[in-house]
DNA sequence: CACCCTCACTTAACCGGTCAAGTACACTAT
DNA sequence: ATAGTGTACTTGACCGGTTAAGTGAGGGTG
């Protein structure tokens, strides 16, 4: 089946291909009558611009592009990513724009992807996610002047758009309801310590709870994986002076606390209260259901893309402040037994 | 930052654009003394081919496209896609072809994004899963000439590549391994009834269980979600001859439904035992872990694509049939209780 | 009535690859 | 010496859009 190009629309609208583009950009150069025309002959013959073409003469290849750097295991579990990703595309889809996906090892590697992409044109811009203190990324990003919006950022102004959200205040949120339960051993399970915004949530974690006089805040680091959060909160429940509550940074490490409590004989919530960060679905599928930190992920993908668009199209580079994660109680919190 | 092009090769090498174009390809046409020259000066600028002119050019777009037809809140929480997608990643990473991502609302939506991505020329191939019965997709791509491979088929052989496991198989046995614990009521909580490879494992499962005595085979339908998976278990446990065993089709609802049997005082794997389909870390996450049908999903996804690549480049039409899912047993099955 | 302006187009170059056809030269066979 | 063959290139058309520059008709103005 042959694919129809715009000189088809030109032949049969009696006109020339200059003629067909203009109409089908909504660029000035044609009158109403004759636009009206060749937009009635694509949609009958199905018009669909080819991309390479249209890419190839300057224009923008309408595609943009995400690195996935987690390993398999997590990315298999985790509901953050694919939260983003739905987002995304309720935005792109909108404007007809595609995702083109790579998942990669290390940010060395993120790095060469941008590079190859940059190369082939292939995408018009991209979305950074776990951002780390002194980012490879983003110089080659500047040097490329490949638009691109950060998520996950600290806030701080920098060279690129960035979508962030005030962790630090969401967590002071979890630690002050934890405190009015009655809980004063809060003890953490973060991520990879090298995300900015794992340093963000502990900075705002120690604070609080000093603030508080909690004595000193435990944070324990892990990988947002099932095992590293069993892992740590054995480390946590084994140990002497045993937190009574503990916050995860996401909710897969959550539920594998969960699970590991159980399996301690402890009870949850008498014997420890549980916060999870992300509110997925997975948070009220398991018993007792998890308190969590929820925020509208997929919303949060939404914006990010749209602002990568404005970014495509040359608007200014801004700071954008999404909505902080809110406590949503369930059942994995209570006041601590005497 | 310009991006650099064979015509910068060329230049700098002192041959043509042609020659340049044959040294990068391998083609014959060119000298061994010359290509490697054209090779090092390529690598040296660091010169990607503009994906675009190649794709134009009557070439490759070096893209696949996947649809994601499952609502936003199911697509976040299952494991199953991002396993196949960091399977096909393997694969496509390797040659480096890009994958397109596309998350619609329907299988009709889905027709008019292939419709759309034909027409732009984006995508070399498309992978289809979730097949349903007299599946509207088919007859298009077979319209628009667009090689595909089909996931989750059942197996007879069709008009495009398939790659499929026998689930009958391991639906099998699974209740053949209940069977053997002593359990007699034995039930079933599925995935989407419309989608074939559910109608593959509810025959099987109402095969075997008429073989082996066991009455009729309840098997509550289902759309993989936790919500779903929960009102299907409250069902089951509720009513007269409540089982002693229960297969789910997704790990997701299997999760949902040891959270009901906790809920409801039941202890798993004592009154209770959860057999799940597909062993994602989700599986050994919770407590107790779950005895799961396990796959190598990711390993599905690489072979995947590797035979739309091979669809691509003209090869046969196949069907492939992968490693069929294996019994890991672990906490959540035991002997019924007396 | 000449002049200018606007509108609605047409024309053709261009993007950066691919590839069929053409060319120049060396080497071999008769 | 001449034709024939193969190698190593060059040349230029082509893919299907976009867009700057050009054109001709019609209307308004002094």
């Amino acid at each position: 089946m042959k694919r129809p190009t715009i000189a088809d629309i030109a032949r049969r609208a009696g006109v020339s291909k200059g003629a067909v583009s203009y109409a089908l950009n909504g660029q000035p150069g044609v009158s109403e009558a004759t636009r009206k025309r060749i937009l009635a002959i694509a949609q009958e013959i199905g018009f669909n611009a080819n991309s390479a073409a249209r890419a190839l003469s300057g224009a923008r290849a309408r595609a943009v592009g995400l690195t996935l750097c987690r390993p398999a295991r997590i990315l298999g579990i985790e509901p953050w990513f694919m939260g983003l990703i739905s987002g995304f595309e309720a935005e792109l889809g909108a404007q007809s724009y595609a995702l083109t996906l790579q998942v990669v090892a290390s940010p060395e590697q993120e790095v060469e992807v941008y590079r190859r992409w940059w190369g082939e044109r292939r995408i018009d811009g991209v979305i950074v996610t776990d951002l780390r203190e002194n980012d490879i990324r983003i110089p080659v990003l500047h040097q490329l002047q490949l638009p691109a919006v950060v998520i996950g950022g600290s806030g701080e102004p920098g060279a690129v758009t960035q979508i962030w959200s005030d962790d630090g205040g969401a967590v002071t949120e979890a630690v002050r309801y934890l405190v009015a339960l009655g809980h004063t051993r809060i003890a953490r399970v973060s991520g990879v310590p090298d995300l900015l915004h794992t340093q963000v949530r502990t900075k705002a974690f120690n604070e609080v709870c000093a603030s508080l006089g909690l004595g000193d805040a435990v944070t324990v680091p892990a990988d947002y994986t099932g095992e590293e959060g069993s892992r740590a909160t054995r480390r946590l429940l084994i140990g002497g002076g045993r937190p009574t509550a503990i916050i995860y940074d996401n909710d897969v490490m959550a539920v594998a606390g969960l699970a590991v409590a159980q399996e301690m004989g402890l009870s949850v919530p008498g014997d420890l209260s549980i916060v999870a960060w992300d509110d997925s679905p997975l948070c009220s599928l398991v018993h007792p259901p998890l308190t969590a930190l929820s925020r509208d992920v997929s919303g949060y993908g939404a914006q990010a893309a749209r602002e990568l668009l404005n970014a495509i199209d040359g608007k200014k580079v801004g700071n954008v402040k999404a909505q902080t994660a809110h406590l949503t109680p369930r059942g994995s919190t209570a006041p601590p037994r005497a």
